[in-house]
RNA sequence: GGACGAUUAGCUCAGUUGGUAGAGCGUCGCAUUUACACUGCGAAUGUCGGGGGUUCGAGCCCCUCAUCGUCCACCA
């Protein structure tokens, strides 16, 4: 053995031997009890990231219930991201000099498709360096056809159940990517701009946005403003660049008299407070602004500029016929950008698809709420405990959720519109012209007998990894989604509880009656070593392969877990990824000890028998390998798992190493069977503990004790029992 | 504006139900060709962000303020 570890010999040749044995599948251990955890599935269009690093939390726990006989699985998968992948490949196709105008829909699909392909490989490798121990012969896309069909299948029964309905709402649309965005999706961002004081006849106002005013429908005031009680409910006549108008004025407290003048244009078409205001006052929505940015036909002179264009063109047109009073040039507010091309979000009415949330937080709220009436308890546990908090904050006031986008990449929403235009006299009874089917149509179910055509939107990414736990499941092999359905564990970034978690539970209670796992663990984010958040954009991302080339991947998944309270965040540490890869040397050193023992010829025949394989001579040690057992078993029940890898490090290290192994040095010498045997006994262990953490050198180390059978990778757990005798607990 | 988290040794962070502060790295001293220098032994270092309260006793519980971070909601 060398006298320093190295990781790139004993990694990949470990890896491909777990994987040709099939370890990795449940049917290791058949009489197991059941113990399962869905892999988030990363996004299918990129390298790994270091946030996905933090997977080894669940690698810990899978490694560690299969080790204790459970039938474990640990299922694969990979999300299509419809928009991030989009994105990353217009980019792709900006440096080429192309975008996806140039391209009809079905070749811009195949061509994300094949770009997709060549990813999902070079992803596949990553989560293997990993050592994560993952079915691969589970894994699961979320494109796969057999997953589509169960998307469908949801979409058409929340249909029929009345739970999804379509309606012209305003939506987050960027005009620039042609799509919209859920709020979440939303970038705000501080600017300063002008901000006009308009005359509206009798009246003055302030405003950000004087281009919108051709699609004003009322006039704002607040009901006890002193200053205009004799305008409310009255038409007011106005001058305006197009000419006299009238409009309507309204009171309505969510106007704040301190701000401006105290009167506000309500233009429902163009922004979501008015638009509110609108619905509360039955105004109608007047739209002048197109999908493409440009004024429409309703703004008169100015329709075909661009919203920014018909600003300027409006204000010096209003300058011109003395309707601007002032301007306060450093007014700063918050706009909503697009998050990825970073323009100004524009609010702009569009048929949408909707789910009506309400029905279905319900018992997702009480799913996870505690002293509810019996049986309708909680049953979902969420850790740390004080993420639950932000988890009923947003389904208490959950709204509905728009669940269409305008992209070509996804599942496109199985929605098909009649053309028929009698069609509503042909089939009184079908609400409107749309119908749902999960298969191909072949005619017109409202008319049957039009030319009728899909609905182009595809669906929201997080409709379909919303239903990623029952989905995955029930396309496996036969009988998968009754043994591990609700799945133990969903241990994800908990910057994503709302986005992903919570819908998974609204929609797997929905879809099968159950809860879709019975455990939400949260892990914190990594930052880069000043502590900043990691992104490509800002250049500061570290790729986790480079890391795990430098110091192995047992000291970059030890690092990840050693020293931080699950579920805080942590900084990237060089210093810390150094002492763990020390540490990997130190367990590489105590074999090469151990070897050089059974080297020495001593031991020529010995094969310790079971009896002697706790010598009481060497009782406390016998012992304190046992409590150690005892400590990591209950912090990995727990979901402690920086308790467990300290325990470890400060046990092999710092007792077993540092003293144990010098005070047996002796007897060692001597040629005493006992201490071989204490030694053995107190290794075994430590390597079977450790495993979980640092999977590679640690089988690697058990292969090379003569005595220890089998792959650690499916040994038993130790049990510690002797660490309780006598001691209360 | 609201919520959550953080504030503990020079740095990065632990500290589970309240019982006179811990680790890693770093620093300083000593040892040594030793299974391992990616080593061993030893040492120094903190009014636990400020203020107030509860308690026999508070890093931990309550109130309040400050700073940083994250998320949510967003006033034309």
């Amino acid at each position: 053995m060398d006298k320093v570890y190295k990781h790139k010999d004993v990694e990949e040749k470990i890896y491909k031997s777990w994987e040709e044995k099939g370890f990795f599948r449940p049917e290791v251990n058949p009489k197991g009890k059941p113990f399962s955890i869905i892999l988030p599935p990363p996004n299918a269009n990129a390298p790994l990231h270091f946030g996905h690093a933090m997977y080894v939390i669940e690698d810990i726990l899978i490694r560690y219930h299969r080790m204790k006989g459970d039938k474990t699985l640990w299922l694969p998968g990979a999300d299509h991201a419809g928009f991030e992948t989009q994105f990353v490949f217009e980019k792709k196709l900006q440096g080429e000099g192309k975008s996806r105008f140039d391209f009809d829909r079905e070749t811009l699909y195949k061509m994300i498709w094949d770009f997709v392909s060549e990813n999902r490989p070079v992803m596949e490798g990553q989560l293997r360096r990993l050592g994560f121990s993952l079915d691969w012969g589970r894994k699961k896309f979320t494109l796969d056809p057999d997953i589509v069909k169960i998307v469908y299948r949801t979409f058409k029964k929340l249909y029929d159940d009345g739970l999804v309905y379509r309606a012209e709402r305003l939506v987050n649309y960027c005009t620039y990517d042609g799509t919209s965005f859920s709020d979440l999706e939303v970038l705000y961002e501080e600017r300063k701009d002008p901000l006009y004081y308009i005359k509206y006849g009798p009246l003055v106002l302030a405003t950000t946005r004087p281009e919108t005013k051709f699609g004003d429908t009322a006039v704002a005031v607040h009901p006890d403003d002193k200053r205009y009680q004799k305008y409310i409910d009255k038409e007011i006549e106005i001058e305006t660049v197009l000419g006299k108008a009238k409009i309507k004025v309204i009171a309505d407290d969510f106007v704040d008299m301190e701000f401006g003048t105290g009167v506000v244009k309500i233009t429902p078409a163009h922004d979501f407070d008015d638009n509110e205001v609108a619905s509360r006052h039955n105004l109608p929505l007047k739209q002048v602004i197109g999908f493409d940015g440009k004024m429409n036909e309703k703004a008169g002179k100015f329709e075909g500029l661009y919203v920014k264009q018909a600003r300027k063109a409006v204000v010096e047109e209003m300058q011109n016929k003395g309707l601007l009073e002032k301007v306060d040039e450093n007014y700063t507010h918050r706009i909503g950008l697009c998050y990825k091309c970073k323009n100004p979000i524009e609010p702009l009415p569009l048929e949408q698809w909707f789910v009506k949330t309400g029905e279905l937080a319900k018992p997702a709220i009480s799913a996870v709420k505690k002293g509810l009436p019996a049986g309708r308890q909680g049953k979902i546990k969420i850790y740390p405990k004080n993420f639950e908090k932000i988890y009923f904050d947003f389904l208490e006031n959950i709204r509905d959720w728009n669940i269409s986008r305008q992209i070509v990449w996804g599942i496109r929403v199985p929605a098909y519109k009649c053309r028929n235009p009698k069609s509503e006299i042909r089939n009184p009874k079908s609400k409107n012209e749309w119908f749902i089917s999960e298969i191909k149509p072949e005619k017109c179910e409202v008319c049957g007998e039009c030319d009728f055509e899909q609905d182009p939107d595809t669906f929201d990414t997080w409709f379909s990894s919303g239903q990623w736990p029952f989905a995955t499941l029930q396309t496996n092999k036969e009988g998968d989604f009754k043994t591990f359905y609700p799945t133990s564990v969903m241990e994800t970034g908990y910057d994503i509880l709302r986005w992903w978690v919570a819908r998974m539970v609204m929609l797997g209670i929905y879809e099968t009656g159950k809860i879709p796992f019975v455990n939400i663990l949260l892990h914190g984010l990594v930052n880069d070593p000043l502590g900043k958040k990691m992104s490509k954009s800002k250049g500061n991302a570290v790729n986790p392969l480079e890391l795990v080339d430098q110091y192995g991947a047992d000291a970059v998944r030890f690092a990840l877990v050693y020293g931080t309270a699950t579920g805080n965040d942590q900084s990237l540490s060089y210093p810390k990824l150094q002492s763990m890869r020390n540490f990997t040397n130190k367990l590489w050193n105590i074999g090469r000890f151990l070897q050089l023992q059974l080297d020495s010829g001593l031991f020529k025949d010995i094969k310790p028998a079971e009896g002697k394989r706790e010598p009481e001579k060497y009782k406390e040690m016998v012992e304190s390998v046992d409590n150690l057992s005892k400590k990591v078993s209950e912090s990995l029940d727990q979901y402690r798992f920086h308790d467990a890898a300290n325990e470890l490090y400060e046990f092999i290290w710092h007792v077993f190493a540092d003293k144990y192994i010098e005070e047996l040095k002796e007897p060692l010498k001597d040629g005493e069977i006992e201490a071989l045997a204490a030694f053995i006994y107190v290794w075994e262990t430590s390597l079977k503990l450790l495993h979980p953490f640092m999977p590679f050198i640690t089988e690697e180390l058990w292969r090379k004790i003569p005595e220890a059978e089998g792959d650690l990778i499916v040994s038993k757990w130790p049990s510690f029992a002797k660490a309780s005798e006598g001691k209360p607990l």
